[in-house]
DNA sequence: CTGAAAGCGCTTACAG
DNA sequence: CTGAAAGCGCTTACAG
C-alpha cells in the first residue's frame, strides 16, 4: 500500500523512530543497532523509498552525476566511448550527463562550464585537437593519449600502432602508405609513430594526411590510391576505420582486388569494419578498461583521494595511464608477402 | 573580487535585500521594481552567480534534466541522435542524461528506473523492437514511427521509402532487393511499405532479413549479391547504411561495378555513406527537427501543458507527429535505365 | 513593491 | 544506540 514517493520521515513515522537514525542505517555509517538497521532496510525496501537525489545534493553537495564531454558527438567513435563510460559510471554509482564540443574550441569551454553549472561532480573531458584541458575548477579526467598530461587516461596508441606495424611488415609488405586525417591529433601521431617502428627502416611508408587533401582537392575528391597501388604500394593503414572503409572502396570501385593486390587496414573496430567485404584488421580499443580507469580516477579525485597510489580499491589511476590495445585479426589483412606480390603484378 | 560559490544570501547582503526579493527578480516572476530589478541581476552577474541546480530542484521537485535511453548506445546511429537530442535540449535549458538499454528488453525498464530514481523531469525513449512504452509514471516522449501509440515523434519512414522507390523506378529498376535487418523492426516494416509503394506493382522487390540470413549461415556468411546480379537484380535497397554498405563491398569485392552494374541505396545518411566510393544515395532524417519536437512534447507533459494544441511557444505535438525524411542523392544513385542494363548485361 | 518564514529531503555534528 | 536540531539553497504563499 505504498503511496506517493516516500521519504525518510515515512519510514521513520511508521517505524516510530527518526530520520537520523533512518540515514544512518540507510548510510550505514552511524551506529544503529543490528536489529533496528535491519527493520529499517526492510521497511524502506516495502515501501520502495528512492533517497531523493535533489535532497542529498543539497546537503551534502554532491550530485553522483559525472559529466562527459567529447569532442563531437557526431564522432563514429561516440557510441563506444559513451556505452562504455554510461556502464563504467553507472556502476560506480553515477549518472552521465552529456555535453558536445562540437565546433569551435570555445565550445568545448562552454560544455565544460555548462556541466559544471548544472552540478556535476566531475568531468570526463576527451579533448579536441591540440587541446589542452586545465584546471577547469572540478574534478576532471581526460582520455587522450599516455603523452597527455594531468589525471589521464589512454590507450596505447603507440603500441597499437606497433603491432599493426609489425603485423603489415610480417606479412611481406614493403610500401605501405598511411591514412591520416589530421596531424594535429595526438593519438594519430601516436599511431604513426607506432606504425613506423613496428614497419621498421626496411619498409618504406608515407603519410597522407585526408585533411590536407580535402583542401587542396575537395572532399569528396578521390585519393587516387589505384595509382600508387600502381606505384607499388600495397598496403594502406588508414588510422581510422573510416579512412579504412573509404580506402578500401575507392580499390575496390578502381578494381583493385582486396586483399590479393593490396591490404587495408583500420583503427578502433567500428561495426562497419566487421560487416564489409573483406572485413578490415583492426585495432580496438579497451574502452570497457579505458572507461572503467577513467571513473575509477575520477571518482579518486572527487573522493579527495591521493592518486597514483594503492587503495583498498585498487590502484588509483595516476598520471598517463595507458591501456592496451587488441588486434582484430580479419580476412583483410590479406596477402602473405608471396600472395601478395603475384597478385599485385596482375592487377597493376 | 568574487568568491566561493555565491548564493542568493551572498547577494542580497551585498544589496540590502531579502533573499525572496532577489529571487524574484531573478526568476522575472514576483514583482519586483524594474530600477530595483535591474541592480540585482547586475550584481548577480557580477558576482557570477549561478543558481544551485540543487536547492531549486528540492524545492521545486524539476531537476531541468532529461533522460535519453536507447535501444543500443552501440547503435551507429547514436551520435546523431544524441547530437540532436542534447542540442535541443540544452536550447530548453535542459540536461541530459543518459541510459542505455542494450541487450535484453527488461534493461530498458531498468534503464527508465534508474532514470527516474535519478529524479530526471522525463524521458525521452528510442523503444526497443517490439517494446511498447507504456505509462512508466514520469513524462516521456518516444521517438519510433508515425504509427506508434502515445506521445511520439516520428520520421516519415513510410513516406522516405516511397520517396526512395520512387528514385528507384524512375532510373529503370525492374528488380530491387530489401535488405533488411529484423521484421520486428516498425521502423523498417515501415521502409519497406513505402518502398514497395514506390516501387509499384510493376517493380518485382523482395526482402532479405540479414538477421534470419545470419541464423541459418553464420554472421559473416556473404549474402550472395552477386549471384542475384546474375539473376537480374540491378539495385540494392538497404534498409540502413550499415547494411547498404556491407552489399556495396561485397559486390565490389565479387568484381560487380557499382553503380554502372547494380545500384545501392541506403537509410539514415551516416556518416560512412558520403566517404566511400561511390557514395551512397541515401534518405536523411531530420534529426534536428524531431529532437525539437520531441523535447518540446516531452516540456509541454512535464508542464502539464494540454497536448496536440497550439500555444503561444507553437504547436504542441500531438499523437504520433511525422517529419519528412530527406533524400541525399549521390553518385551512387547510378544508372539511368538504359545505362544500367547495357553494362549488366557485360558484367553478369 | 518588499520581506519574514516555512519547507522541499537529506546528512551531520552534537546531546542524551 | 538513538534523537532533536540545524542547515544546504531555493521558491512560494502570505503579510506588510
Amino acid at each position: 500500500m505504498k503511496s506517493e514517493k516516500p521519504n525518510l520521515s515515512a519510514i521513520a513515522h511508521t517505524l516510530g523512530v527518526s530520520v537520523a537514525t533512518v540515514s544512518n542505517a540507510l548510510s550505514g555509517k552511524g551506529r544503529v543497532s543490528t536489529e533496528l538497521a535491519e527493520r529499517i532496510r526492510d521497511t524502506a525496501r516495502s515501501l520502495g523509498y528512492v533517497p531523493s537525489v535533489a535532497g542529498r545534493a543539497l546537503r551534502t553537495g554532491r550530485t553522483g552525476v559525472l559529466g562527459l564531454v567529447l569532442p563531437d558527438i557526431a564522432n563514429p567513435l561516440f557510441p563506444q566511448i559513451a556505452q562504455a563510460i554510461e556502464q563504467a559510471a553507472s556502476s560506480a554509482g553515477y549518472g552521465v550527463l552529456i555535453g558536445d564540443s562540437r565546433g569551435a574550441v570555445e565550445q568545448q569551454t562552454q560544455a565544460i562550464l555548462r556541466l559544471i553549472d548544472r552540478g556535476v561532480d566531475g568531468i570526463i573531458v576527451i579533448p579536441r585537437r591540440g587541446t589542452r584541458i586545465s584546471d577547469i575548477g572540478c574534478p576532471v579526467a581526460v582520455i587522450d593519449t599516455p603523452a597527455t598530461p594531468g589525471n589521464t587516461v589512454a590507450s596505447d596508441h603507440w603500441g597499437g600502432g606497433e603491432e599493426m606495424g609489425r603485423h603489415l611488415r610480417e606479412l611481406g609488405h614493403e610500401r605501405v602508405l598511411i591514412l591520416g586525417g589530421s596531424p594535429l591529433s595526438n593519438v594519430q601521431s601516436d599511431r604513426i609513430g607506432g606504425l613506423r617502428a613496428g614497419l621498421g627502416s626496411s619498409v618504406r611508408a608515407e603519410v597522407l594526411w585526408l585533411e590536407q587533401h580535402a583542401e587542396t582537392h575537395g572532399a569528396d575528391a578521390p585519393l587516387g590510391l589505384a595509382a600508387m597501388v600502381k606505384d607499388g604500394v600495397t598496403a594502406f593503414a588508414g588510422l581510422s576505420d573510416l579512412t579504412a572503409v573509404r580506402a578500401l572502396t575507392e580499390l575496390q570501385a578502381a578494381g583493385i582486388a582486396v586483399p590479393e593486390a593490396a591490404s587495408v587496414t583500420g583503427f578502433d573496430d567500428l561495426i562497419w569494419s566487421s560487416v564489409i567485404t573483406p572485413s578490415l584488421t583492426t585495432l580496438r580499443m579497451d574502452m570497457a578498461e579505458i572507461a572503467r580507469q577513467a571513473v575509477q580516477a575520477l571518482v579518486a579525485v572527487i573522493a579527495g583521494l591521493p592518486q597514483g597510489r594503492v587503495t583498498a580499491l585498487g590502484t588509483v589511476v595516476a598520471d598517463s595511464n595507458s591501456v592496451p590495445m587488441m588486434l582484430m585479426l580479419r580476412q583483410s589483412s590479406g596477402p602473405r608477402a608471396v600472395d601478395n606480390r603475384n597478385v599485385e603484378g596482375d592487377e597493376a
